[in-house]
Formats: structure tokens, sequence, C-alpha cells
DNA sequence: GTCTATACACCGATAGAC
DNA sequence: GTCTATCGGTGTATAGAC
């Protein structure tokens, strides 16, 4: 078992149970590896832990969801293919988002501004998309916006409600609200 | 100071530190009561304590703001009205929702039902003021949803971001958008 | 009701043998 | 690298005086 195998257990730890949630014990368990085996990879203890899981997420992100998006093909598609990566992300809408649960606690928390800049560089991403299938920049950062949004909030709907439909219904309609024609 | 100043205080709490991150010293301090006065208010501790705050929230939540939705008036009326108040609970969506803090860590957690309930109570307190503007069933139901959604959503942007721009932007389109002519 | 004192478990973290 | 053993600190929870 390398690293990445490692770092992708305990990001499903922290995804779970949030940062303080996270204990020592779990992410010993759920990798299998003793406290101090933890602490031979990850010197600085849970704060390393938890910033090898948003370096893994940033990558993994940038990889399979901004990339694509400023990949070539019709906008239409690209979006589609970033819908597809988020089901499979989130696992249609089961595991919570990183995002929203670090950004609990204290509005000055550790990792604050990095999830700030994680999510703008996504929302940035989105509405390139949008400009370049031909509407107007203000617009097109708006309705990035709300597609983000609606995604979050399909996160917690689906959580809560325990079922996986409001995730899967705002995907399937994705494309389709951010390349409406323009109507005002 | 009575019994539901403090709970008041400890909803606090709880709301910026989550469950896990909540701690009787937090409470402690949040409250001026030594951790022994807090048993003694609150025999089965922690946990009763988080059950206090969410019976506290889901009253104050049916008085302010299913209440005024199944109560007279126009239904866009019972709708901003909703929004007013949705916006001094959440503080211009500074504060985080408790449904969707609550709802970390397990599937099966201690409130996850209870938090079921009250998003489901909402959803359709709202569906009913649509369905009354005319709105035929599943579309409002739907509508309902997308609007919880959209708020949950935008809670999150808003923590991440530190901009209350998207919470109050979908507070300012709720009526509209829920009440739109059906167009399909 | 609130205080001091305290019990006991678990937390994150470290040391040293292998 | 992983183990056992252990540290100091903090967590929840109680007991008993006032």
């Amino acid at each position: 078992m390398d690293r990445s195998e490692v770092v992708q257990r305990i990001v499903k730890v922290f995804r779970q149970q949030g940062y303080e949630g996270t204990t020592l014990s779990r992410i010993s368990a759920a990798t299998g590896l003793g406290r101090a085996s933890l602490y031979h990879h990850f010197p600085n203890g849970k704060q390393e832990m938890a910033e090898a899981v948003l370096e893994y997420v940033a990558q993994w992100f940038g990889e399979n969801i901004l990339m694509p998006l400023r990949d070539q093909g019709k906008p239409a598609e690209r979006i589609e293919l970033m819908g597809d990566r988020l089901n499979q992300f989130y696992d249609c809408g089961r595991y919570a988002c990183l995002l929203a649960i670090f950004a609990l606690g204290e509005p000055d928390h550790l990792f604050h501004q990095q999830l700030n800049q994680m999510l703008n560089a996504w929302i940035d991403s989105l509405a390139m998309v949008l400009t370049e299938a031909g509407i107007p920049a203000n617009q097109a950062r708006q309705r990035a916006e709300d597609a983000v949004l609606e995604i979050q909030g399909a996160l917690v709907l689906t959580r809560v409600l325990d079922s996986t439909e409001p995730f899967e219904r705002v995907l399937q309609h994705l494309s389709l609200k951010l390349l409406a024609p323009v109507t005002c």
C-alpha cells in the first residue's frame, strides 16, 4: 500500500467525520496503520494528514474537473463530463464535500484561504466555458456560481433526506441551465 | 438568565463549532456556567444539550418560518416573510445551518431522523404555498425542494467565499423563482 | 444552583526496541 | 516502517461541600 492509497483512505475518514470528528484512532482503523506509523508518514500529525488530504483532493479536482473544463470540445460536452466526474467523486451525493466540511469552525480556520481559492478556481473555470459558449461575462460568472451553489445544496439535501435524487437531478440539468439562451 | 437564554447561547456554539467541535469548555465559556452547573441543567450532558438545541431551533423554525408559510396572505408575501426571517436566522448567511452540521458523521447519526423530518416539513410547507398559488403539485414540490437546496448551497458558498452575496442573492430571487408561471 | 475537586477515557504526540 | 509503551493534556462526567 503506497502513500497515495493511504491518503485516499484518510480522505474518506475526513469526509465522513469532519475535521474535529476525525481522530487518529479512526484513521488508524481505516488505514490499518498504527499511531506511530502514521506519525512516521506524517510527522506533523493530524494537521499534516489534513493538509495531505486537501492536497490530494485539490490535485484530483484539478485533473478531473478543472482540466476537462479548460480542455477542447463542445461546452455542453465538457459540462457533462464534469457532471460525470462529480457523480463519481461524491458517490451520487452520498459523500459530503470537503470544502463544506473544512469550512466549519471559526471563520479564520486553518484552511480557509485554500478552500476559498479552490472554490473560486472551480467557478472561474466554469464561467470560462460559458463565455466561450457566447454568454456575457457577468452572466457567465453568475451562472457558474449558481451551478456550484446548487451542487453544494444538493449534497446537503441528499445527506439529510437520505436520497440521491436531489443530487442526481441537479447534475442532470446542469448543462441545460448553464447554457440556456440569455433572455434579458 | 433563564433556560431559554442559556440554550440560545449553546445554540450559537454548536452552530459555530459543529457537534464534535463543541466542548463543554466552550459551552461553559459561552454561557458563563461552570461544568457542574451545566450538568445540573442538562443531566445527560452534551447529548442533552444538543437535543435542547435542536428542540429550540425546531420550535423557532416552526413559529417563524413554517407558521407564516401556512398563514393567510398572498403567497408572494408569505415567501418574502420567510426570506426575511431566514436572513435574520442565518445572519445574512454567516451562520451555518444546524441541519447541515448535525448531518455529518455516520449516516445513522443520532439526530438524522429528526433532521430529515424538519427538512421535509419545511419543503412541504413551501410546496403548499405554491399549490395554493396555482402551481401543480409535482411542480410545487420540486420547486420547493429547489428553493431549500439553493438556500443550503448559498450558506456553504457564503461561508467559503467569505461573502454574503450568494445568500442575499438567493433570498432576493426566491419568490420570483418559486412563483414563476409554469412553462412546460 | 454553583462551586472545587476529581475520576476515567481518549485525544494527539513521542520514545525507543525491533 | 511498524511495534509497544507512555506522556501530558483535554474530553465528558460525577461527587460532595456550600
